[in-house]
RNA sequence: CGCGGGGUAGAGCAGUUGGCAGCUCGCCAGGCCCAUAACCUGGAGGUCGUGGGUUCAAGUCCCACCCCCGCAACCA
């Protein structure tokens, strides 16, 4: 595990509100910011809105704003609430048009300069409004941009600053090299590397202000403005106080992870890196002692979703509001069913179908039915009481049972933290739920090996010992859970009787530990975790 | 020679470093009764797109081929 975890989303355009896509981004990075903050590993999560894009310029037009800063500070505004109301819990929320970001910017692009990066070039090229940047001959097809075919390329021929990235190709080729889990997953790494060595080359790096209406200038060049990217892949570092905290940007930077989506990886994984490769010739404080770059340490690039098996479109209206979706679904769940169903870094499928099987399943006959049963055998069995009975002897199962014992909850434990520091939920989740020797799955089959239910009459003892084992094993399922879902981890810790918050306090070598729960507490009556979804179509 | 993704049981998907082909749902037959008609056991169901190659061993590596999907705008 890290010593510190500062993670990122990209920062979103606000030309439009929050959708699925924005969102998987965001609760991926959420999730792992709650597992490292639960784990004691000081936690920065960063996320913000793009302000400085000709688009958002469109967008305030189109929706008929009064100027653009009141329109990009209300869009602010909603997609902050929006993260709220899902239960993001960011930690620093950056908009490209703050003061703070612009300092950074201009620090930046001075560094850059001074490592002689940065040159003037006249020259023609063909610009594409969708994609905010220049095509060479080689990018295009047929005369247009492969991406957006029905939107005219502007010809362009001015004087521009120019960023040598190509200067940086053979160092970029090596890190790759060297640092095989620098994009993940590997796929993309490899798209990158071949990207890197066949088309490569300097970025226009500003646009004259004339022709665009919004933007940082050129630190001593008013008559241009920096190019989008370049001030926008500067906001991982202004957030952390580059250019105005010093302290701050020591104690922050580098990132731990930037998560991507596939479309912008050239930008993260090549552009971005060369970028402070340059900077940090001129810049200590963007160099490790041994003279090495501050690099980003990884970036993890997920797939795209469709709808139903569509691309997401509105005019086709399948565009997921996640608002809606959690006025359908319990926000835990909608979190689960994201980060289970699609393994990360693969593209999948958003279907309410599968949702609402996920929940039927895997939520409530699993887990909640789990919890449901332990604490109500316990309570009937044993005065409404944890059952008395020696830790000691629980630590393994009873003999001829499948389940494996404190030895291997640690071991499941080992591997759900393997499992978020590679960014992999999907995997995480599933070994919860059905791994070999302790899971949920395990849980459930003691449960019928033992019969409690039974054994309660002829051996009470051991009856005491499996509850017991079921409960405690609740309580560790919940914790492992509970960067997932929050609130559902939390209702559990209560269902055991214990206070969730004075529990976490103790911090997560305790809350490993076999025997957290007191024998012979009080469990409070249990409630149902996951009540049916009855007619709730989305 | 555009870029990228994918073809594994009826459906939807996993398969990190090559080592008996898995998961969820559905289906069939049992069990249990603590629990949210939940839980557990057993079973049927697969030429892992095709053809070659490397290997003691390939869904997994190499080569060729076939098929499917996305790429106006919105957009991770």
């Amino acid at each position: 595990m890290h010593t510190k975890f500062f993670v990122t989303t990209p920062i979103y355009y606000v030309n439009d509100k929050p959708h699925v896509g924005s969102t998987y981004t965001t609760v991926a990075a959420d999730a792992l910011a709650r597992a490292y903050r639960l784990r004691g590993i000081p936690t920065l999560f960063l996320t913000g809105t793009d302000e400085n894009s000709q688009k958002n310029l469109e967008a305030a037009d189109k929706a008929g704003a009064k100027d653009l800063q009141s329109y990009l500070d209300g869009m602010a505004l909603i997609w902050q609430k929006t993260w709220r109301e899902l239960g993001i819990t960011f930690d620093d929320f950056i908009r490209t048009t703050e003061e703070r970001h612009h300092r950074a910017v201009e620090k930046f692009w001075k560094s850059v300069e001074q490592s002689g990066d940065i040159y003037k070039a006249t020259y023609e090229r063909e610009y594409c409004v969708g994609c905010e940047s220049f095509k060479t001959p080689f990018d295009l097809q047929d005369g247009k941009c492969p991406l957006h075919p029905n939107r005219p390329l502007e010809k362009v021929s001015e004087e521009n600053y120019f960023f040598r990235a190509s200067a940086y190709a053979q160092d970029l080729l090596k890190l790759y090299h060297d640092k095989q889990d620098f994009v993940q997953p590997q796929s993309r790494q490899n798209e990158i590397r071949s990207y890197v060595k066949n088309a490569f080359e300097d970025f226009s790096i500003s646009r004259e202000a004339k022709k665009l209406a919004c933007g940082i200038s050129v630190p001593g060049d008013e008559s241009q403005r920096i190019y989008v990217w370049f001030d926008a892949l500067v906001n991982y570092m202004s957030a952390v106080g580059y250019g105005t905290d010093n302290k701050l940007f020591a104690k922050w930077w580098p990132a731990t992870l930037h998560l991507v989506g596939k479309d912008i990886i050239k930008f993260h994984c090549a552009l971005w890196p060369a970028m402070i490769m340059s900077a940090a010739k001129s810049d200590p404080s963007l160099r490790y002692a041994n003279g090495e770059p501050k690099l980003p340490e990884h970036i993890f690039a997920h797939g795209f979703f469709t709808i139903e098996g569509q691309k997401i479109s509105k005019s086709l209206g399948n565009a997921v509001d996640p608002l809606d979706l959690v006025k359908k679904y319990p926000f835990d769940a909608v979190r689960y069913y994201l980060l289970r169903e699609i393994s990360f870094g693969e593209d999948g499928d958003f279907a309410a179908q599968r949702l609402e099987d996920r929940y039927a399943s895997d939520l409530a006959n699993n887990l909640g039915n789990l919890v449901n049963r332990s604490v109500s055998m316990s309570r009937k069995y044993f005065d409404n009481r944890i059952p008395t009975t020696n830790i000691q002897e629980t630590l393994r199962g009873l003999p001829e049972t499948v389940w494996g014992g404190a030895d291997n909850l640690e071991g499941l434990w080992q591997t759900v933290d393997q499992y978020i520091e590679a960014s992999r939920w999907d995997m995480a989740l599933e070994a919860i739920w059905s791994g070999e020797a302790v899971s949920l799955s395990a849980a459930n089959k003691y449960v019928e090996q033992t019969q409690p239910f039974r054994m309660i009459k002829e051996n009470p003892e051991n009856a005491a010992k499996v509850l017991y084992t079921l409960l405690e094993a609740c309580r560790h399922f919940a914790w492992m859970v509970e960067p997932v879902m929050p609130n559902v981890a939390a209702d559990i810790i209560r269902q055991l009787g214990q206070d969730p918050e004075t529990e976490r306090q103790k911090g997560i070598k305790e809350l490993k530990k076999w025997g957290g729960l007191q024998p012979g507490a009080e469990l409070p009556e249990p409630k149902i975790l996951f009540p049916r979804l009855e007619n709730k179509k989305i």
